[in-house]
DNA sequence: TATGAATGAGATTTCATTCAT
DNA sequence: GATGAATGAAATCTCATTCAT
């Protein structure tokens, strides 16, 4: 039963932060939309910022949890790097909203919350760059700081722009075209 | 000296609006931050969102105006594209303020609004995808649609990470690496 | 509780609006007339506006339920009359200040309110109409157009110097002197 | 010239006063209303209800002159009541405005000016008592407190609901029958 | 005379948070 | 666990008024 309050709780504050921005949401809103009182709401979580903390950490932790999956899988490094692509993408097609969550409100709450936020995704970008280190050994990756490579792949995956490209359908098409700029970037290549 | 007001408000705005969201950011703290009274500011400006709304569209289109340029001058779409991204990521570092003010508040504001700044960025993209065009007749940039390239460029200039990058110093090395993954990706070219 | 403080809020807030012009009387006035918080104010009612009109209408339908019950007495034309001058000059005398409301603040608000009003204050002139009506088959009553003289005679009765009149004590004089005029108007009468 | 933008003021503010309340029309309607800057307009006048004491002491003291007058003609008492109604009726179709500055702005401002106001009113009542007393002395009118009667009269004349019948016209039709309300009220004379 | 710019007090309203029941 | 009611700080905005030019 208290999972179930709590349950519906995050998913009304999921959907209404997707949507908007994080002090256009109120906490009356998220509690209407969890079909609870406020007091309830208050009971559940310390405060508006908790809510959001917990919402925001639970993300970013999902991806962290997929990537070290992919990182431990027995593939190559390209193939490590297109199921990393297509796994970003299907979830920005899929879970569209939690993603709305960090774009909307980036740079919100105390500096201290976006240091955890920013320390969450220095530890994205490190998981990721264990693949690119594979790639460099590999062969298949130039032979650069992986770490800079790790970061410009994740910018990209999680620019706005991916999502408005995947908005209008073709997801297969699209993560081809996306995995190909990745790779090979724009220019013509001579075969 | 009414410019003078209008020039120091614009100031305090733009320094407040860049680091904070639009909602923290309170009327009184422009008028603060300008050192004017509450009642000037309103003198100048109708409304918070008519001030934000000046500053948002100006920044774009100072942006699109150098794009246009860019786009004018006799020079191969390989030096036009490295021009670009030496002009986004210097201003990037010199006026770090304004370009924030977009990142922390896409979304905001009323959905007309929205749709004015979104119409803003596609004018951007479509200069750019001349200068895409240009390249795919002079055979640099590999055939695919110019606007879908455009895109995905942009993107990757006004990424937050870009920023990140350019944090740490040595610009002009930035710019080479970011212009070859634009251009190459992250694969290893053979030689 | 939740009652007691409504009723609290009425109270005050019909004390202040019939002594002061709406735009004169300021919520924060009368939250500290009820003795309680601003904020309380607004949990009760969603706007200045919203108060108002629950105030007004009671207001209006209290009358138009007394004329209601005065019409359906089984008296003559002549006795209702006096019923019903007698009604409204000893409310005017009881509840002075709930009449002033009215009077200090007709005209404001938005046109649809407005509108509503007039509605209102329409359908108990047509209610005395029907008095009048009576009066006129019972040939007591000159054969003119009920609805005008029906607005005439409430006119009359809603007069501020009807209430001034009444000010000066002497209320049952008073009244015979307003029945007087409004039955036989100034003229003197030779018998 | 300087009587030219005195005017402009005035004309400006009747025109406002007399659709919106006092608290509703600010000072910056009044000044673009007349064509002219809101420093102009303080140069003219010294406040806002400087300038709305000048307008309603105005209006007021048009009546008052016109009554003398009435009142100082060798007609008969019934002819100079005709007179009256006449007067104050085609003054609410021709200078409907000025009319409504009172309705809407009694109560406002300082006691002291409600007052003021007050005592012109109480003038205008006397001054048409002399009308009632010659009434009553021609055996006309009842022999009755002839200020109250006057007070009476005028309340009528001033009603709201007076208007509102002159609105739908045939104004002649209308005087004859507030005259007669006046003089005979709404019983059946037989005869 | 006339103006544009500036001011500051105060108005309405929102909202995260608390607490007695 | 849950709720309705209450709070108070702070936000946006309005407006009469002033003043240097």
């Amino acid at each position: 039963m208290a999972e179930d309050t709590r349950g519906k709780i995050l998913k009304s504050a999921v959907q209404l932060f997707s949507k908007n921005n994080y002090h256009v949401v109120s906490m009356s809103e998220i509690a209407e939309g969890a079909g609870i009182s406020k007091g309830t709401l208050y009971w559940h979580f310390d405060s508006k910022e908790d809510l959001f903390r917990e919402i925001t950490i639970n993300g970013m932790n999902y991806f962290n949890n997929q990537f070290k999956k992919i990182v431990q899988t027995d593939q190559n490094s390209n193939e490590k790097i297109h199921h990393l692509i297509k796994f970003v993408l299907n979830t920005l097609v899929e879970h569209l909203n939690m993603i709305d969550v960090f774009r909307n409100n980036v740079e919100l709450i105390s500096n201290e919350f976006k240091d955890t936020i920013e320390a969450k995704h220095k530890e994205n970008i490190d998981v990721v760059a264990e693949i690119i280190k594979q790639g460099i050994d590999e062969g298949i990756i130039k032979n650069e700081n992986p770490v800079d490579i790790s970061t410009m792949l994740l910018s990209v995956l999680f620019t706005p722009q991916t999502k408005e490209l995947l908005d209008h359908a073709q997801v297969e098409k699209k993560i081809n075209f996306i995995y190909d700029f990745i790779m090979n970037g724009i220019s013509r290549k001579e075969n």
